[in-house]
DNA sequence: CTTGGCACTCGGGAACACAGAGTGCCAGAT
DNA sequence: ATCTGGCACTCTGTGTTCCCGAGTGCCAAG
């Protein structure tokens, strides 16, 4: 019973700081909330859960807000994610619905999810490893050049220009572009260097230094994309917010790739809502700033992650509903196509 | 001689104002300039350059500051571009050359202008209408749908996948790309519709439904890129500088590709290094903000456009310099691809 | 036309007081 | 054993006042 109401005094500390911004008092408490007893009961129960480390007081006589460690708490064991309403479900589905390539899908998911949470969105494509060859194209481009194209089952095109050793004639490329679709055409994307390590093996000896080149750049253009692109919006959610750290900090973590990556990456369980508070972020610029992230992709592979950042501060239940849901949707139109 | 020391007074205000951020006053002017004449000689100066508009005072008893309309003077007529140091020339030169595809050119100028200048930077993709078809393939996906891919001469790459009124095999596949490659190949995209105009007439009856189907999603690709995809980076160099209007403001705009689109497009002359300040910006979100922009391309003809945007109070000598030359260097480097 | 002098204005910072919210603690009630 | 009301105390934030200094505009003299 005792433990029961620290823990809906927590919940309404929560819930009452994340919508009035204000450190929150244990009269405006007792009003606000029925929980049945009189404020100073629950300024005894603030001093424990505060002993605790699950609320602290910015000053003395001020009112109490959650520590991350609150927020923890909060969102492990006092909150429900909350579903969209059917509106929102139904403007989901048709602005996704209208997407005409992986490019398009991406963009619209992460405009989308910005103004659902009213934060910043991350996206991050689709991850190659996880997907097959659909087609390789070889395109001579000059004598002594040719494009190097790469078509996945996702939709994705990876092109580079590729320089030859010597100049090649049509029917030579042809003839390895041939070998190539035949050795990887629906292959797992993560199985592509072992599969062409002995081709140059296999091919006449005078086929070999294209052979290398082109092999070459293929596999350098999975390396390159493995960690992936990632795409932001909603940047402009920030400008109210205040952090505990700067503005400029968060907006520099936002443009460098390799920290959103770990930030929406570092999980064994691709599939499941993360949450991220505060501290518990790896990166120092991101200190004052909590990440909601889920996995996505078509069928039960998981092809990658997207998910929100916004402050500490932040209404966990209706942000971890929008993620789950359109991180659902998404994987929908994915499977689709 | 008189209108001459105006001019020197406004120069100099402009200059200590940008490098100071504050008010100028009659007397630092005359400390940090020699001009040769007494603190009341430049206030009198000043009443004139106030009265015509060039200048303005935040409040009675304040110093003065450039008004939009002195920048535009300044720009105009007292200042001139200034040419980057060898140093940061060589660096932009290596940090271009690592470039592999278009997509990593682009990636990779505006994250340098953006360090560059300390300001955000904007890049437009080269257009697609004044490029040529360097190739076009159709990949069958499945009996009914197939990817289109489009290649351009500057390695630019657009995908669709098509979905087909009708089961079509290999052969008539094959057929198709063969024919629109004949017709297609190193001609301008910006002729393309006109030369596919009559393409299902010239075909057997039975292959039309395909080749309609192909080729309104052909022409649908190349409608929906004309306006141009846009990247911008360093949104954190807004992070410090205050704006007459919102920081919210001008990360909204950003975020609008037609908007930032407008802004660094619209001028007839594609080459010309522009400046656009302040007021005499369209975008009422942008009023505090300047922008610097420059047309690039690979050879005489140019692609697109790129630029910075930043606070109306910028060094404008220096901006200009980073602009041009990183315009120039793209060029370059597009041209030798 | 320039200059030095002078009175005037106004913004911004320091000092101060004060109301209000919130706390902790204690003694009494349940 | 737990809750409650009362009470003294401690802060922050805000509003007020005051004053300094920078900067101006004007004027009369060089």
């Amino acid at each position: 019973m005792v433990d029961d109401r620290k823990l809906a005094v927590l919940r309404a500390i929560v819930e009452d700081y994340v919508s009035t911004n204000e450190p929150v008092g244990s009269k405006a408490l007792a009003e606000r909330h029925n929980l049945g007893v009189s404020p100073a009961t629950i300024r005894n129960d603030m001093a424990v859960l505060e002993e605790q480390g699950y609320i602290a007081q910015p000053h003395t006589s001020a009112g109490r807000v959650p520590t991350d460690k609150g927020y923890r708490l909060f969102v492990d064991r006092l909150s429900q994610v909350k579903p969209l309403s059917g509106a929102e479900r139904r403007a989901i589905e048709s602005f996704l619905a209208g997407a005409v390539d992986i490019d398009d899908v991406v963009t619209r998911t992460v405009r989308l999810l910005a103004q659902l949470t009213r934060q910043v969105a991350v996206v991050q494509y689709p991850t190659l490893t996880s997907s097959t060859v659909r087609h390789v194209e070889l395109v001579p481009l000059t004598e002594r050049r040719l494009m190097f194209v790469l078509i996945t089952n996702t939709g994705r095109v990876e092109q580079r220009v590729v320089e030859l050793p010597e100049v090649v004639d049509e029917g030579r490329v042809a003839h390895l572009r041939a070998t190539l679709n035949a050795c990887l055409d629906g292959r797992g994307l993560g199985s592509v260097p072992d599969l062409v390590a002995d081709l140059p093996e296999r091919l006449p000896v005078e086929d070999r230094p294209l052979a290398a080149t082109v092999l070459s750049v293929l596999l350098e253009s999975l390396v390159e994309r493995q960690d992936e692109k990632i795409v932001f919006a909603g940047t402009a959610n920030l400008a109210g917010a205040d952090f505990s750290v700067g503005l400029r900090e968060v907006l520099e973590a936002l443009e460098e790739q390799v920290v959103l990556m770990r930030l929406l990456g570092e999980t064994s369980d691709l599939s499941a809502l993360t949450v991220r508070i505060g501290s518990e972020n790896p990166y120092t610029g991101l200190q004052g700033t909590s990440i909601v992230a889920a996995g996505y992709g078509s069928g039960d592979k998981q092809l990658a992650r997207l998910g929100v950042l916004g402050p500490t501060r932040m209404d966990y239940p209706v942000t971890m509903g929008a993620v789950r849901a359109v991180a659902r949707y998404v994987s929908q139109i994915l499977a689709a196509s």
